[in-house]
DNA sequence: TACCTAACTGAAGGATTGTTCAGGTATAGT
DNA sequence: ACTATACCTGAACAATCCTTCAGTTAGGTA
């Protein structure tokens, strides 16, 4: 079922003239296939056969696309992560300043509305998460959206972080947790996607404020 | 490898006269190999054969208590939930008002408390998570969770919420995200542990005064 | 001691899955 | 029309895995 397998996700045999935009299509007919069996049939009857055949495509094709089974989940959970970091590194850094609550709200508001843009997508990632190698997850992508995260925070006109990768790292689990309690393994519904939003925005300036004032004190 | 299966957990086939006091201990050996399976060669690799083995039991044994794999996994989570939700009922009801500061930093620590009860379980119980049926669980343990944080809150001198379970679920999913966090699929070393602590008392005081807040306005 | 029965054993069965590869198909270039 | 080649196909393979059950062990009982 699974040996050693190379970790990492790969491009498909380069072409020299490339007979067809088929290509980018297929690859994402399968992250969009992938997704709905993984709604469908949950994350034990994620097979590469079915994802493959709900795809339109064979089990040969997908493997020529992706190594094995693990690249695929890794690739579209990089996909959505992706996505994430560029909202957050979206917000504006520039000269200037804001209130803390606005920029507390901007990051929430990031946060939640690419979770919302694809709510299917986001409930069935949220499977996936686990079955994934944490570390390697961290180290890759979470850095990142920390460190978005903390150049948005230096923007602040009324607050100063004497550890704003730590304000920074708290306040992405929290949102995390917030978002994966209302996104169960159901897809929700728009009371439960407006509440989410209004709770991550009331968390989020909540947490923020006091981590500046609770830092300024110890220094 | 999956069939239509009896979904509930159940006991072992009763005995009139039990022999020995070997059930409750095999059930646990049981639960902790599990556990110790799970940190050493990751959910993918948990076999009820492997299980068994690191219990000293055979797989024969293993179901003669559990009816099949899911109900094992279910089990061991449901025994952590269960400690989770019994440490939140442990926080005084009683009649000597607290202030609100005082409450959150109750439940924060009694959320964190249990998690580093036994750090290597958590970490592996978040990759179980997951793969369970997280509908079930919602209904099953999360309530009840809930309820208890509700009935902390109203204990609060100084504060009234008048949405008193969407605070309850709001704050018991950010202080799942921030554990969560925080445990990534290594077990934390003592240095993450006591920042887990201080952000979890700092994120749960600013949030509950803020929705307390907010929702007096509101009314 | 002899018998009963709960509890345990572990090889075998049946089913599924990840992955491969020999061969097919269609396009671009000549 | 013909060749070269990128791409696709899907049956076959090997590896597990979950689960069962006929047989064994050992504590209790008479």
């Amino acid at each position: 079922m699974e040996k050693a397998v190379p970790i990492v996700p790969q491009r498909l045999k380069p072409r020299k003239t490339p007979i067809q935009a088929r290509s980018g299509a297929t690859v994402a007919a399968i992250h969009e296939a992938a997704i709905q069996v993984l709604l469908a049939d949950g994350l034990a009857r994620l097979t590469t056969t079915r994802v493959a055949e709900r795809a339109g495509v064979s089990v040969g094709t997908l493997y020529q696309y992706f190594p094995n089974k693990e690249a695929l989940l890794y690739a579209i959970l990089m996909r959505h992560f992706e996505e994430m970091a560029q909202a957050v590194e979206r917000l504006c850094t520039g000269e200037p300043k804001k209130l803390l609550s606005s920029l507390a709200d901007s990051i929430a508001e990031a946060y939640v509305s690419v979770k919302m843009a694809r709510p299917d997508a986001t409930t069935a990632l949220y499977q996936v998460a686990g079955s994934i190698d944490q570390f390697r997850l961290s180290t890759d992508v979470y850095k990142r959206l920390q460190t978005a995260v903390v150049r948005v925070l230096a923007n602040a006109s009324d607050a100063v972080f004497n550890d704003p990768e730590r304000a920074a790292f708290t306040l992405l689990s929290a949102l995390a947790g917030v978002s994966r309690g209302s996104f169960g393994k159901l897809v929700p519904g728009p009371e439960v996607a407006g509440r989410l939003c209004e709770e991550a925005c009331l968390l989020s300036r909540a947490y923020l404020r006091a981590a500046a004032d609770a830092k300024s004190l110890t220094s």
